[in-house]
RNA sequence: UCCUCCUUAGCUCAGCCGGUUAGAGCACAUGACUGUUAAUCAUGGGGUCCCUGGUUCGAGCCCAGGAGGGGGAGCCA
């Protein structure tokens, strides 16, 4: 019997003499007078399998419809290959073609596309190289993530997406109503009566679910979320989605040290699982990057390779400091006394792109865990500071990416939490349950938000983060 | 949302000071080739110069408006 095999499979454990049949698309076809190549991927693994068959194998009205993207199923002999580039191939018995690809209408060609085209073309990028490659990544770190939380004691807690709060203050959100847009019931000053929508009040597409997160860890002491999250906002930049995947851990009894050890345990392990699992993809997109980066000038060319890159953060301690400290160095800093920086330093100020940058690629040159920054320019729920400047928030920053991780302990005194999440006009009665847990049975907890898709692209090396997911949806932009 | 750059063949791009019939490489098709590696060689087909309006004897090129995209900033994850 004839056994169908992945072609990762087949690469790794196939013996020589054995009948197989591959199913897949094809990538090139080489043909000359006596023999014909098919290079075929199943998406299984970053290489193709090669198949030959002498001329008249294939009948000649298969062999042309047998094109770049077609799909086929070849069935034939494992061999050893007579070529350099590989070391066994298929010696074809049989071909079936599934489904022909008009090479003047396929547009992936066996050619470098740019990621812009590509981007046009999300419904058949997955069958690039590149592509293919950085989805197969993107599983292994969203397992890893599962698998750390698994192996730690942390359970897998669903947090809505349709959501009745409107006081995450994380960002604008998107609105869910079934009303009639063109004639929504209206309250007699004229504004929507959204007691007639579906679920009786106003509701949206969640910003974070962390306030929700805290409620699990109330009562499971150690919670992770991982789903889908949503901003509104009109953010067009490399580093920012409308739709994207966010993973909010949340442990009872953590304190801010507890919280950055855990970020820094948690980011290595899930990146050094890529490194032991994703090595030929790796390797793959870092020689991608290495051509990329020929055509840049020399002092923009970072100074490692991708897998170097993600060594050197497995292998190194972050730096922690805080948020004041991090200002001193700032403003010790060349560059902000020859008055480079194009914001002004100063103690108070949120931090800029450029102040960030500075601190990681510049100054330290490692992952960097900045903390205790001033409460006015953090959320409400941080835990309020000995001193009453600041709050016990982190954010952790990593090179190239910026912000990766925001996180901080939670504020869990009823009272002093009330009190700020009046001064920055939260209403108690849209948050009364997330209070609550203050007034039962109160604990000290931390957590974190961490972006998947800025994980991605890091462990990827990608700088635009809509090529590290496969369906990015942007302001303006919701195509497939 | 702001700043900035870009839009010419299927793709990546060139196109001089505004001047005849708009070019190249790759892709594609056909042919050649004794095992190729994004094969090679030869030949060939392929254009709404993003859209609308304007200036001009004449616009791919200049001007105005619009659309789409890239990069940077803000906001953040």
């Amino acid at each position: 019997m004839k056994s169908i095999m992945q072609i990762k499979q087949i690469l790794a454990e196939a013996a020589i003499g054995s009948e197989i049949t591959v199913k897949g698309w094809v990538r090139t076809k080489r043909d000359s007078k006596n023999v014909v190549f098919i290079n075929i991927n199943d998406g299984s693994v970053i290489h193709n399998i090669q198949a030959v068959a002498e001329a008249g194998v294939i009948n000649e009205d298969t062999l042309k419809l047998i094109t770049t993207g077609s799909c086929v199923a070849v069935t034939g002999t494992l061999i050893a290959s007579q070529g350099s580039g590989q070391k066994v191939e298929l010696q074809i018995s049989s071909v079936q073609v599934y489904g022909t690809a008009d090479p003047d209408r396929y547009p992936l060609q066996p050619k470098k596309h740019s990621l812009e085209f590509l981007r046009e073309i999300a419904h058949l990028r997955p069958r690039t190289n590149t592509f293919s490659a950085i989805l197969r990544i993107r599983h292994a770190l969203a397992f890893a993530i599962h698998k750390y939380f698994n192996d730690n004691g942390f359970f897998y807690l669903h947090t809505p997406i349709i959501t009745g709060s409107d006081a995450e203050g994380a960002g604008e959100m998107f609105r869910v109503s079934t009303l009639d847009a063109k004639n929504p019931p209206l309250n007699e000053d004229g504004t929507v009566n959204y007691k007639e929508d579906f679920f009786g009040k106003e509701t949206n597409l969640t910003v974070s679910g962390q306030l929700e997160g805290e409620l699990g860890a109330m009562a499971l002491s150690k919670i992770y979320t991982f789903g889908p999250t949503f901003r509104a906002e009109n953010s067009n930049t490399a580093r920012h989605l409308a739709e994207f995947w966010m993973i909010e851990p949340e442990v009872a009894f953590y304190e801010l040290e507890d919280n950055m050890a855990l970020a820094e345990g948690f980011t290595k392990y899930v990146i050094n699982y890529a490194l032991e699992n994703c090595a030929d993809d790796l390797a793959f997109l870092e020689n991608r990057l290495k051509d990329e980066e020929k055509s840049k000038k020399a002092e923009e060319r970072s100074e490692l390779d991708l897998i170097q890159k993600l060594r050197f953060v497995v292998d190194n301690e972050y730096v922690k400091l805080t948020y004041t400290e991090a200002i001193q160095i700032l403003l010790s800093s060349k560059r902000h006394k020859e008055g480079k920086f194009q914001y002004p330093v100063q103690w108070g100020i949120d931090l800029q792109s450029e102040h960030e940058r500075y601190l990681v690629e510049k100054h330290f040159k490692k992952p960097v865990i900045l903390t205790n920054y001033p409460k006015d320019i953090k959320a409400f729920y941080m835990k309020l500071d000995d001193d009453g400047k600041t709050v016990r928030a982190m954010d952790v920053l990593f090179p190239g990416i910026g912000e990766i991780i925001g996180g901080s302990q939670r504020e869990d005194d009823y009272s002093k939490l009330l009190k700020r999440s009046r001064e920055v006009g939260i209403h108690e009665e849209t948050i009364w349950w997330y209070l609550e847990t203050r007034q039962f049975g109160t604990a000290p907890h931390s957590g974190f938000g961490i972006g998947f898709e800025r994980l991605v692209m890091f462990v990827t090396g990608m700088g635009n983060i809509r090529d590290v997911i496969p369906f990015p949806r942007t302001p303006k932009s919701a195509e497939f």
